[in-house]
DNA sequence: TTGAAAGCGATACCAT
DNA sequence: ATGGTATCGCTTTCAA
């Protein structure tokens, strides 16, 4: 089967017998054209299997469509809610999502928003507010909404849609003293990496100092520990360099659930000889027996509300008005607890 | 901050003192012209801040770099491996992946692959056998090559890179029957909606049917068994229904843990009084205790042999040869026993 | 409501 | 190695 080029609008205009200038306006919903001859239009274009080409439509009319949006990884549920947000959010704008993913780094994030400027985005969307210097000059200078999610970057490029990791790792910690813990733990991954991980992290530490009691069981080793086998690992270190160890917050639910199935092939009762706690949120937390004490982070959320800043940012009834100003959207966190800290 | 108009090639030739044809050669790795130029551009470039317009590239080239790709959710590990694939098969080509998700719906899979044709891809994906009749029609018309994945269908509009889903449902099925047991169920969902789902609980009926078992066990619910809490609750409902059932394969390993969990609340141990099987390798079938009994899929060998299939399909140097003919690549499947089958 | 002309920002192609 | 010219397929703008 010969390739052949696809038809044009001059080929429609022509079966049609009509200008080109024509179709264009017959084949948009908001341009005047009258009726009869919109249906002479569309019968040429489905008899030739016409199809618009956008490329050359947004060249013409200075809009591609796109939103540029790069997350770290497509293999995460929190990540993947978020998307499922903002495509939801922009559902009926015509916005067409373009999704690269960064692998936790941001030298790689700085090819990706390279790339994606090349194909002259009308926002940009980045998760977190760690970029390389080169990255952060791209974005400044786009010429399009840039909005950094998933944190609150205390100097943001533009707007910024999450909420505060340091707090919430804050919260987890406070949560776990107030239950009376003391020799209390965490487990997470290299903090070069991942600097939304490092700053819960770093809340916890925090909390954990502030309150008097020991930041030795920090157990931060030089991969990451996103996964349940990660977790795991994670946790058969730590028990045995600190078998005293009575609670646990993990980097994500899934490394929750690895070290919980360690602690059970050990011998060890949850939450009765220790307690883990997760993060995120995720399926795993709700349906594992014992259910994980989680945060979450209102993924899916984060979706939603970065649409409504791209939507409101790009209505061109505002050119002048404070929506105009940047943006910083925070978004709700919330402490479930569960079964895996609550000894009956 | 007012949004300007970028910069363009014209802008960096005058700066540099060429013509904007040099400028265009220049950015590029394998025009000629000579270091001397090249470097002065560059230098040009970057005090404008310019960035190419792939968009009007692609226009003139008549390459848009383009691969649309359709799955239907980004919340599934499998298609996240199957992208986390094409991806890095793609990584070198400069071919950037459009991806959509169709929700399992194939009017919407339609709707996508319409919008996606205007943005002119190179190739197109998608996942599946089953589409709209006019969605067939826009595939097989839109002049570049199609790939269906996940499925290898009697009919497939040109390639495919997939596995029968029909012969993983018949595996896992006279794997149980193999193993002894008798009363054997199967938890799934609609099967309009997933048609590779029902495709495998199909080919697991058979082989009941064949052996002569009963197959009153197949729970088929309206709705979709995809996530954990969708498969405790069908599990609980077969159970009610047949307490004497000894084996059950779940549509995926998420619901498979789900069934799992339900019975482990209802103090029937896996596998002595009930054998349970997943779908997909997910990461909770190595790491649930116990280990749950999978037929893995392959989800990331399906991205990078699609790479492989779209680069040596737009590879020019094959305008003639017989790389041009339909390609029909499987995938091996592979059955992980596991302790969720296995009584001791 | 319709049409003609002039780009949009780049590359292909042909010269030099 | 470099430049000039003609598109690429569409929309904007201005007229009728």
């Amino acid at each position: 089967m010969p390739r052949s080029k696809p038809p044009t609008m001059s080929d429609v205009a022509k079966l049609a017998g009509v200008s080109p200038m024509t179709v264009s306006r017959a084949l948009r919903p908001n341009a005047s054209a009258s009726e009869s001859t919109r249906k002479k239009i569309r019968e040429a274009a489905d008899q030739l299997g016409y199809v618009l080409d956008s490329t050359a439509a947004g060249l013409s009319s200075r809009k591609t469509g796109f939103v540029a949006v790069t997350i770290p990884s497509i293999n995460n549920a929190n990540f993947a809610n978020t998307i499922r947000g903002l495509n939801e959010g922009l559902q009926d704008s015509g916005l067409q999502v373009l999704l690269g993913f960064t692998d936790y780094n941001i030298k790689e994030e700085e090819r990706l928003v390279e790339a994606f400027l090349r194909r002259r985005p009308e926002a940009i969307v980045v998760t977190g507010g760690v970029h390389t210097e080169r990255c952060r000059r791209y974005l400044a200078a786009s010429g399009v909404p840039v909005i950094e999610i998933w944190d609150l970057p205390s100097s943001p490029i533009e707007h910024s849609v999450g909420f505060s990791n340091v707090k919430a790792g804050r919260a987890m910690a406070n949560y776990l003293v107030d239950k009376g813990y003391k020799n209390i733990g965490f487990i997470g991954g290299n903090t070069k990496q991942d600097a939304r991980g490092s700053d819960r992290c770093e809340g916890f530490a925090e909390v954990l100092e502030e309150r008097g009691l020991s930041t030795e069981r920090l157990r931060i080793s030089e991969e990451p520990v996103r996964n349940m086998a990660q977790g795991a690992a994670a946790m058969d270190y730590l028990i045995d360099k600190h078998p005293d160890t009575q609670a646990v917050m993990c980097a994500s639910d899934l490394s929750a659930f690895g070290a919980m199935m360690s602690c059970q092939r050990r011998g060890l009762k949850v939450p009765e000889d220790i307690a883990i706690a997760g993060f995120g949120g995720y399926d795993i937390s709700a349906n594992a027996i014992p259910q994980i004490t989680t945060l979450e982070a209102g993924d899916y959320q984060i979706g939603t509300e970065t649409a409504k800043v791209i939507l409101s940012q790009l209505a061109d009834d505002n050119d002048e008005t404070e929506e105009r100003a940047p943006q910083r959207i925070k978004i709700a966190t919330q402490l479930l607890e569960r079964e895996s800290t609550s000894p009956k």
